[in-house]
RNA sequence: GGCCGAUUCGUCUAGCGGUUAGGACGCGGCCCUUUCACGGCUGAAACACGGGUUCGAUUCCCGUAUCGGUCACCA
């Protein structure tokens, strides 16, 4: 990567006016994996200029996010760091002195006009078939501003504390350019962008100033970040050109976005209530509303499944390896591999991601959840239970509940017989040989191995001159209810040999060979 | 609508002038197996369109179409 040699910094800069939305969860970790192959600094800046929008609790459900997804930050509001504070709400003077003295110097002006002379504005250029209804070199001519207005009454609005914000005087004629690392050379002409806002009448900066101004501050050398921002990154270059910081600006890549199933439009939080799927890594209760939006991690996702599927999401490494640990992510990124059109989400591959995460999983560690969740249930389920029941059905399930939830066989005789399978394996030979395996197991020994179990069920059948591949679906039956399952003799070891024998029994009594099941 | 961006199987994508256009998810078939799952093999499935440039375009350029983003005192 050719950088100006400057050690690279990077940054995630979130607002927290809600749960961090899955885009934002991608977008942080491609800046991670680019800051930690460089051997480079992350830093969580938190932007929380608007006030209206503040939500409590979402600083905090962004910070249990990264870190639940094992993105860590080296300098942010927990750690701190030599750029403290990173609240931009906490940074308010330090902006306002770049604004006035970008107004000292003739790049920014203050501006007077209120909601409604905006409004008559906007719609008299509506009227005029203006190509664009904006505040611009043209415009600003006729509004309410320093430019307009004499020094002394600029001077006597403001001592008067009438509200007003700061602008930049954005050139009427130029071309802005930069070269982006994912699009390569992007032009707009200046007429395109207006003198977009700096300080708000409440005196907080927009994000556009204090971006850049943190930016610089802070050294960061690339910024990542979604295409949404495209549209204003060469007002952005405008802005580091006045502050006097184009040398050392940093370089954009900008992201493509992750788009709703269908591919029309940006994945949003309907898109997750439509399509039954998660858009946001936790699970969050709205402070005001009380409503529950899901979360990935409440959902039973994997954090290192979630990892790789997000980084597969807009980029690949250009091999046909899939499984990535987060250090080979790192070791593979690239800014040059990120595909530039947008990704539809399917949450299909982030259920193959987990389902190959989890069957990686060690039993005793997913055994423990089945032991949670067996208690839950009011079930007493000892760990060795757990960890054969693990073994058996890891490859099977797809999120580690279901270990648990599917495993209901292991805990219960069944309570209804499927009527397919009875009627086409349930016949006088399948009664005979399972009473002869019933009887043959009262007298095995405890306790019942799956070996053991095949041996009994081998020899009893021989006695009764049964094949076993005549019968087996028939045991099945018996022992579970259904015609499809995992290994039947680690089944019958892991319900033991009573069970074993009292469930023959029980399918015995209630079967009735060419009747109906009950 | 203006501006910006994008466009390879249904989806995620490889490709970076010459390939039988590759892989993965999903879907179908076969094998394995007592069944299902796993696994293995296998099948269907794509270069948006039109012009150039070139001996040769999926690949480079220009249009068109389509999709997306953005046009706030929100980020």
């Amino acid at each position: 990567m050719n950088t100006d040699q400057r050690e690279v910094r990077v940054r995630f800069a979130p607002s927290p006016t809600g749960p961090l939305h899955i885009g934002g969860v991608r977008t942080a970790l491609y800046n991670y994996l680019f800051a930690r192959k460089y051997g480079g600094q992350m830093l969580l800046r938190i932007e929380d200029t608007d006030q209206n929008r503040f939500v409590p609790g979402a600083e905090d459900y962004i910070i249990e996010s990264l870190n639940w997804l094992g993105i860590t930050i080296d300098e942010g509001p927990v750690n701190g760091g030599p750029h403290a504070p990173y609240r931009q709400s906490e940074r308010s003077e330090i902006y306002r002195k770049e604004a006035e003295r970008l107004v000292a110097e003739g790049k920014a002006y203050y501006a007077f006009d209120t909601a409604e002379e905006l409004e008559a504005m906007r719609k008299r250029m509506e009227e005029a078939n203006a190509p664009a209804a904006q505040y611009n070199a043209i415009t600003r001519l006729q509004m309410k501003n320093s430019l307009t207005l004499s020094a002394g009454e600029v001077q006597e609005r403001i001592a008067s504390g009438a509200p007003y914000v700061i602008r930049l005087k954005v050139p009427r004629k130029e071309d802005v350019r930069l070269n982006d690392l994912i699009r390569g050379w992007v032009v707009v002409h200046s007429s395109q962008i207006d003198d977009k806002v700096l300080i708000k009448s409440d005196g907080l900066p927009t994000y556009h100033l204090a971006n850049i101004v943190d930016d610089h501050l802070m050294g960061i050398t690339h910024v990542i970040r979604g295409e949404e921002w495209l549209p204003s990154a060469p007002l952005h270059v405008l802005l580091y050109r006045f502050l006097g910081w184009e040398s050392t600006m940093p370089q954009f890549a900008h992201l493509p976005l992750l788009l709703k199933p269908d591919g029309n439009g940006k994945l949003s939080k309907r898109d997750a209530d439509l399509g039954g799927f998660p858009v946001f890594p936790l699970q969050w209760k709205d402070p005001f509303t009380q409503a529950v939006a899901r979360g990935f991690r409440e959902d039973g996702y994997l954090p290192e499944a979630l990892v790789n599927f997000l980084a597969f999401l807009g980029w690949n490494p250009g091999t046909e390896q899939e499984l990535f640990t987060m250090d080979e992510l790192i070791q593979a990124f690239s800014l040059e591999q990120i595909h530039k059109a947008g990704a539809r989400f399917d949450i299909q591959k982030a259920k193959w991601f987990n389902h190959e995460y989890l069957r990686r999983q060690p039993n005793d560690r997913l055994a423990e959840a089945v032991v949670r969740q067996a208690a839950a249930d009011g079930v007493d389920c000892p760990v060795e239970k757990a960890e054969k029941i693990t073994g058996l059905m890891k490859e099977r399930v797809t999120f580690a509940h279901e270990l648990y939830a599917e495993s209901a066989i292991f805990f219960r005789a069944p309570e209804s017989y499927d009527p397919a399978v009875v009627s086409g394996k349930w016949n006088d030979e399948a009664v005979r040989a399972l009473t002869a395996f019933r009887d043959a197991l009262a007298s095995a020994e405890d306790p019942l191995t799956a070996e053991a179990a095949k041996t009994v069920l081998a020899t009893s059948l021989a006695e009764a001159g049964i094949k076993q591949g005549k019968i087996m679906q028939a045991l099945r039956l018996a022992i579970t209810g259904v015609g499809a399952g995992p290994d039947l003799m680690i089944t019958l070891e892991i319900i033991g040999r009573q069970e074993t024998i009292d469930r023959l029994q029980l399918a015995l009594d209630k079967l009735a060979v060419g009747s109906s099941p009950s």
